[in-house]
Parts: C-alpha cells; sequence; structure tokens
DNA sequence: AATTTATTCTGTAATTTTTACAGAATAGAG
DNA sequence: CTCTATTCTGTAAAAATTACAGAATAAATT
C-alpha cells in the first residue's frame, strides 16, 4: 500500500475487504546482543512509536491474518506466532478516533472511515530471529526500530498495555512454551541462553545450576564447536534437541530452569 | 428480551447497539457433587445445546459487556470472570449463516441480519458457586442444564473446542489463579476441595501429601466445626485463607500441591 | 452395649530436586 | 611470557516431593 490512491481507498472502502472493529496488534520479539528486544514503528506524522498490526480480512481465518500481518511486515513466514490477549477496555479502545485528527496527519480529506470506529485489538505476540528480519514500512509508518523491552518509551494508544501483558505471557509461558528455540539462532552459546532467560524472568539464575539443568534434561546439547570471543576462553556452541525439549515443556519444566 | 417484537428489532437493528462481527462465549464452571460441570443451554429450534453467550454493546468495555452478559444470565455478579481465547479460524467462525436457515429455526421472516455475518468469538470463562446460579432463558433458549465436563455432548458450532480450550486453560492456570476459592463454597471439606483438583488436573494426587502442603502453606484453615454425613466419620470443614492463598499463587503452586 | 461399615485422618522415611557456592582453565592481546 | 577477561565445572547442604497404611470414628444395626 504505497500510493495515495490505494491508501485512500483502504481508508474509505478498507470494510469491504476487512472486518471492521476488530484489529490486530503484533508484539515481535527479538534477541539481540544480550537483550530482548521488540520492534516498533514510528507513525507518519505522529509524535510516537507504535507496534505493528493490521485487519482480518473478511474470510480469513485469524491466525491466518496474523501469520500474513507479519510476513508482510518482516519478511518471516513459519515463526512463533501466538494469541496472548484481547484489549478492549482502555480508553482509547472505547472512543471513536477523530476524522479530524486523521486528516491533519495524513493530509486527506476523509469524512467518514471505518478506521474511526470502536476496534477491539487482539494481542499476538512473535518469536523472531532477530538477524533473519528485514522490515517493511508503508504509507503509515516511516520508520523502524528494535527496542530494548526494558527501554520501552510511550507509546501510541494503549500499545504499552499491550507490550506489558506480551512480556508477562512470555514470563508465565516461559516453562511451556519452546522459547528459547524461537528466540536463539541454531547454535548458540550457555551465555546466550542463560541471559536470555534471565532477561525474560527478570531474574538472576545461577548459570552453574542452569547449565546442569539443561543437559541433565537433554534439552541441549554440546557441540564439538567454539566460538571465537577476541582474547577469552572460548565458549562451546550449543544446539536444542528439538525433542527432549518438547516433552520436558510438555511437562512443564520448573521453577529454576 | 422476551417479546417478538424485540426479538425482530435485535435481529434487524441490534448492530446500532452492540459491535457486529463479535460475539462473547461463555463457559461457567460450577463444582457441584464432586463434579465439574459447564452450564449449556438448550437453542429453541436447534437440536443441540451450546454455550450462552452475547455482543458488546458499542460504548461498553468489553469485560464490561462480559459481567454483563454472566448476570444476565445467570444473576450473578463479582465473580471469577476471565477471557482466554479468541476463535476466529473455525469453518463456523468463517462461514457466514444463512438466513433461510435462521427463519426456519426461528419463524421469522428475516432477509439480512448484523447476525448472520461473520463473528468472532471471544471466549471467557467464569467460576461460579453452582449452588447461588439461577439460570434464566430468553427468546433463543428454552432449556437449560450443567453437564459434567467428562460427559459434553455434541455443540452447535464450534462449541466444543471453546469448552476444550477453556479446559485446558484452567488446568494450566490452576497453580496462578484461585480457582478453589471461587468453585467452592465458604466451607468445605478436605475431600472436597481434593476432588475438586483431582478433577480439574485429570489425575490422581494422594490426600496426604495434598493435606499436608495446603495446610504447610497456611492457604487453608482447619474450622472447629464438622459436617455430618451419616453412619460415618464427620469430617471437619475448612476456608480459604485469601491472603496466604494469593501470596501462594503469586509464586505459583508448584506441581504437586 | 457391642459390632459393623464406610469414611476420615494422620506420620515417617526414602528419594529427588533445588540451592549455594568459587577456583581452575584458557584464548588471544600485549 | 604475562595479563585479562571470560568460560567451565563439582560437591555438599537444604528443601521439596513422593510413597505408603493403619488407627479413629459416626451412627446404624444387631
Amino acid at each position: 500500500m504505497d500510493s495515495l490512491e490505494e491508501v485512500n481507498d483502504f481508508v474509505k472502502n478498507g470494510h469491504q475487504q476487512y472486518l471492521p472493529h476488530i484489529s490486530l496488534d503484533s508484539v515481535i520479539f527479538g534477541y539481540h546482543d544480550q537483550h530482548l528486544k521488540i520492534l516498533l514503528l514510528k507513525w507518519k506524522g505522529m509524535n510516537g512509536w507504535g507496534l505493528p498490526g493490521g485487519f482480518i480480512q473478511r474470510r480469513e481465518p485469524m491466525s491466518q491474518a496474523a501469520n500474513r500481518i507479519l510476513q508482510e511486515r518482516t519478511g518471516l513466514d513459519q515463526v512463533f506466532l501466538q494469541q496472548f490477549h484481547i484489549f478492549g477496555d482502555s480508553p482509547y479502545r472505547l472512543q471513536e478516533q477523530s476524522p479530524q485528527e486523521f486528516t491533519k496527519k495524513y493530509g486527506h480529506v476523509v469524512e467518514d472511515s471505518w478506521l474511526f470506529e470502536r476496534t477491539l485489538g487482539i494481542g499476538y505476540f512473535a518469536l523472531v530471529d532477530y538477524s533473519k528480519v528485514s522490515v517493511q514500512t508503508d504509507f503509515f509508518t516511516d520508520d523502524h526500530q528494535w527496542w530494548d523491552v526494558l527501554e520501552i518509551p510511550t507509546l501510541l494508544f494503549d500499545h504499552n498495555e499491550v507490550v506489558q501483558k506480551a512480556l508477562a505471557t512470555l514470563r508465565l509461558q516461559i516453562y511451556h512454551q519452546p522459547i528459547g528455540y524461537n528466540l536463539l539462532p541454531e547454535k548458540f552459546t550457555l551465555n546466550e541462553i542463560h541471559s536470555l532467560y534471565e532477561t525474560i524472568l527478570g531474574k538472576e539464575l545461577d548459570i552453574r545450576n542452569f547449565a546442569k539443568k539443561l543437559v541433565s534434561l537433554g534439552i541441549v546439547k554440546k557441540l564439538d564447536e567454539r566460538r571465537a570471543i577476541g582474547p577469552h576462553r572460548s565458549p562451546y556452541l550449543y544446539q536444542f534437541m528439538k525433542e527432549a525439549y518438547e516433552n520436558a515443556l510438555k511437562q512443564g519444566l520448573v521453577h529454576t530452569y
């Protein structure tokens, strides 16, 4: 959606293609350089950042819409993607948007649009391999950036609440979902997986006990391969044992992990 | 909504009052006689049972809609009520309903209604004190019944999927949500809470270890009061210690509980 | 009053899991 | 060869979980 014509058509007639009153909001998590990050977009003409999102086509399964939106935005397919909450209580969600505001922001003359009506937001979160993402912007957005989850700025609409809920869900599900498998590259060091878990849980985990547990459960395998990290001892690389990992998750990994 | 006139108006013009394309579906859990049950409604003119539900008013917070719908149906207020999933993928959710079918069922002549359009279902589950519910039927439903969760019949639409997901969520959250507190009456026997947990988890728990743990965590308190149960030893009654219970839940009760 | 029946109630020991804790090894730069 | 920053690994104490069964008792019956 790049041309002005397309955008105008979307604003005026999008409800013929998409379900009105419902949006999908995506919290896309990536992990890089020992930091858990999410992808935010800068909305053109608005003074702030927000989550990527989109709408459900009238005859499209909801989960397919979520995948499509993610794919269009990041180029990624077949990543971990899960709905986690629907937002329908915040003042923003209750209030209709003002056409005047919209017109001012985007320089169009619109009188009436399905986009100004009350909208519930279905929150999805994605776990992606940071290095594989290539972000597309569109007419409504003119910049993008990965933000450390500990340093998220004030976001548009109720998106701060959405991010916090996504993080809380991630924390709750860490023992039941293959989070490490999806956020880390295929080969990783003990240090990397350890600090990923520390970041998500927001607390320290003794690395000796952590490693012992991972290995004793057979979740990861030490490879015969190391990474050069400058003038220090080279760490071994590890790899997930997918089957053992999934079995362990079914039981629910216990707390200290 | 009882009179034919009201119903006709709802079918024709309900979308002026309610958000179209979105319904709330409630899985109402109660516990009675050592069995976990859910409340189902018999839909008039349709050969089967389904979940209670309703719609969100245009300017009504979503959670308030869920409470209102529960209150209208059961008379209950201030009970545990939580959204757990959004259903938007099943064939039923994708397909529009046929006006002909509807007309046949309800004997009206309707050509076109917001009710026939594609609808996403927001699943909520409620935990209620079985003994306090008094069910209201309405124009669309002519019977109601509590069904043992192990004996749910084939339901209308995708409601079997909704029920299964609610149960799975209950199971996952049993260590993080005050489930016992909401499903049991104020005073209960050890046996009752024990078999409630066995029922939800679908497995046996050694009652000696179970009781030991509950008491050692200070979650329940033994009262100086017993219940007469005929020609057998009279069990003591217990009561939740709400504060200790909530503290324990914050940590997450561990697996054997 | 004793017996019977069905249910409640409780304790200990073995096992497993979790926690706490720090010093030796080493890659490469200087 | 030395230095620095980082990786790597083991053991013992504490806590939690599991396994397991016989004594107590309410009240109906004899």
